[in-house]
Parts: C-alpha cells; sequence; structure tokens
DNA sequence: GGGCAACTTGATCAACCGGTCAACTTCGTC
DNA sequence: GACGAAGTTGACCGGTTGATCAAGTTGCCC
C-alpha cells in the first residue's frame, strides 16, 4: 500500500482520484458486489493498481463512506445557520436520503477507532444539532432526538439489508412514524358522524 | 428440471417443500447472495438436486417470491373484511414491511408475463382495495393512492438497492410524507407567539 | 416383485472473485 | 540526463460460485 506520510506522487495521486470516482459510479450501478476488476477497468488501470492504494475491498470502501459523511456533515452544518430551523431538517433528510449508500450501512455500527467511525461520530453530532434546532422550535415532535433521525435516514437501508439483528421494535416505532404521514391534514378532515349516530 | 405437468413423485414434492424452506431461511440470514451449496446443505440434498427442481438461482428466488406476494394478497384480503379501515391498514403495512424481503426487489418491476408478475399484480390490486377503503373512510389523505402504498411498502428497499432508474422526484414524495409523520400532533403543539410579537 | 420412469447424486466444469508478486515503467530530484 | 525511489502492471493463485452430466438409486404401477 502507498504510505500516507509523504505526500503522493502526481500520477499516484490522479489516479488514486480516478479509482475513488470510478468506484464510487460502479458501487451506485451495480451495488456494493461491483467486482475490483470493473472499478478498475472504469478507472483504466490495472487491477493490482487498486490494492497498490486500497488494502482491500473494505478499505476502498471505507474511503468512500468516509467521504460521504464528510460530505453530510458539512451540509448539516450549513444548514444549521440556515434562518428556518424546518427547512433546515427537511432540506438535510432529502439531501441524506439521497446521499445515503448501500455500502454506508456497512459502517454505521463499526465501533472502531477507525476514520470513518470519527467522521460517522462528526455526522452523528451534525444531524443531532439540527434536531435540537427543530425540535426547540415546535417543529418536530418532543420524543425525536437526533440519533432517531440519524438512524431513520438509514433505516430503509436497513430493513433492506434484512440485518437479522436489527431491532424489530424499533423499525415499528419508524413505521408508525411513517403511518403518520399518511394521516389526513387537519384541513381535510371531514366532521364525522360520531358512532351512535341515529 | 422436473416437469410441472405431471404431478410430483412424493419424495420430489417433499424434497422441493424442504428447498424452499431452507432456501427461505438461507436467504434471510444472508440475503440475496446466500449460495445453492448452503441451501442444499441446510435442506439436506446434494446441490445438483436444486437444479432439478429450479433450472436457476433466480428461479428459485421467483419461486420464493411468488409465495410472498400471494401471502401479503391473503392477508390483505383478510382485512378488507375487517371492520376497521384504519387498523386494517395499519395492520397491512406492518405485516408486509416484515414480509418483504430484499430478494422480493427484483421482481417488483418486472413486466414480463411470469407468474411471478401475476401474483404481484394481484398483490397490488388487493392493495388498492384496501387503500381504496381507508380513504373513503377519511383515514388517509384524497391523494394516496393503492399504487403510493404498494411502493412506498418498498420504497426503503429500492433505496438501499440504489436503483438508478427510480424517479427522484416520486422519492422525495414519500420523503415529504415521511417528514410529516415527524410533525407535532396537534396536542403537543404549545401556542406560539406570532413573529411580530413586540 | 419386477420393471421403468422419476428422481438424486458426486464428480466435474468454466467463470469469476479478492488478493499477491516479481518485473517493468515513470516521476521527481540533483 | 541519469539515477533511485515510487508507482504500475500482467500473470498468477487459491477459493467460491452457479451450473452440468453420466451413473446410480428410489418410488410407483402393473
Amino acid at each position: 500500500m502507498i504510505s500516507s506520510a509523504r505526500p503522493l506522487r502526481a500520477d499516484a495521486a490522479r489516479n488514486r482520484e480516478l479509482l475513488l470516482a470510478a468506484a464510487e459510479e460502479e458501487f451506485a450501478a451495480r451495488g456494493i458486489d461491483a467486482s475490483i476488476a470493473d472499478i478498475a477497468d472504469r478507472a483504466g488501470v490495472a487491477k493490482a493498481t487498486v490494492f497498490s492504494h486500497f488494502a482491500s475491498k473494505e478499505e476502498l470502501i471505507a474511503a468512500i463512506v468516509g467521504n460521504h459523511f464528510a460530505e453530510l456533515t458539512v451540509v448539516a452544518r450549513r444548514l444549521l445557520t440556515s434562518a428556518d430551523p424546518e427547512a433546515a431538517l427537511s432540506d438535510f433528510l432529502t439531501e441524506a436520503a439521497h446521499g445515503i449508500k448501500q455500502q454506508d450501512l456497512t459502517f454505521l455500527r463499526a465501533d472502531d477507532d477507525s476514520r470513518v467511525t470519527e467522521l460517522r461520530n462528526d455526522l452523528h453530532e451534525a444531524v443531532s444539532a439540527l434536531v435540537d434546532r427543530a425540535r426547540a422550535a415546535g417543529v418536530v415532535r418532543a420524543e425525536i432526538t437526533g440519533t432517531d433521525v440519524f438512524l431513520l435516514i438509514c433505516a430503509p437501508v436497513h430493513i433492506a439489508g434484512c440485518h437479522p439483528d436489527a431491532d424489530p421494535d424499533l423499525w415499528r416505532r419508524y413505521q408508525a412514524i411513517i403511518f403518520d404521514g399518511l394521516r389526513p391534514t387537519r384541513a381535510e378532515l371531514l366532521p364525522q358522524p360520531p358512532p351512535s349516530w341515529p
């Protein structure tokens, strides 16, 4: 693997960026099972070059996921300075729903002290701040926490992965929240006759 | 592949059921990448027996997904006869969220005239009826259709699969609905001072 | 219980995967 | 422009996968 202590040579730095971009596209197109060979092909380098930049496939994924987390953290922190707490949270959810990828899953529960975990914690902190502000403004329910939203973003991805150790009760809670979104707004409610109407 | 014209021999019928059960468990435990060899082991038969019952891995998955669709259709139709339209829809969503698996995805958009597609259309029809009843009772918004709910059930799974041809606007609509579920209920709303409060 | 079709099986195949390595090429420096 | 370090490469490895097939076994009907 190329040492990270010394700055990369010009061609190596270029190839690294090409590889990250190619891997991003390939993972987006074919999911986490995209092969290293295909990624190398797309980047226009040999397969062995991939392993000279990243020790393993997992490490390549970690680099990409780390970038996702970092980008979302930037978005969350920027939205924290906006005027409208409700729009800020809504905008972030929209952004995050598009930004979270399948491979990000792998590192959501990781608790080693890797760089990815650090970036994930940064993101979690920024999201919590967004939610705290929205809660203080009364635009989300009192019991909603930053962790809730952080997990809610990823819940769809979690369910899809058929994660065996996912807490069913937790998902039921999110299920109920989503169902709440289906209820009619107050303005749409027609006056209903009481059950004992003759 | 074993002919479907003639009834199966007793041992073959037993093995087919064992295989379907084993495949269900294996896919649930390891996702869609579970190997045919593991499935055969779990069922207690040789790997070649799997291919004597199902022409390919895809066909085995199709058989399982077909069963899922059929089971959910039964649930939806049963709930259609219950007294409470709101509880019926809610119960179905809960049931469906647990019933839909990763591998079901593959066949949601399939439009060939296979047996799976037929079963999927049956399910879609039953869900639409459930939603129509709920809408008529005023417990879901007027603009929610059966197709909406049918897709909403699968949306989490869809997003996770990073389906490249998913309509972003469609997902944004569902995103907005889910976000609605986060809004405070009327009872929780504290009286807010108007913006021009001195 | 004999005979035959239906079914099962272990051996085997080609394709593909992540990963390694020694030989080669290229960049940066003096 | 030459030299050494840094980076790249194609060939290759062990392992796994979905799928095949001839040979053997089993259930079923007369």
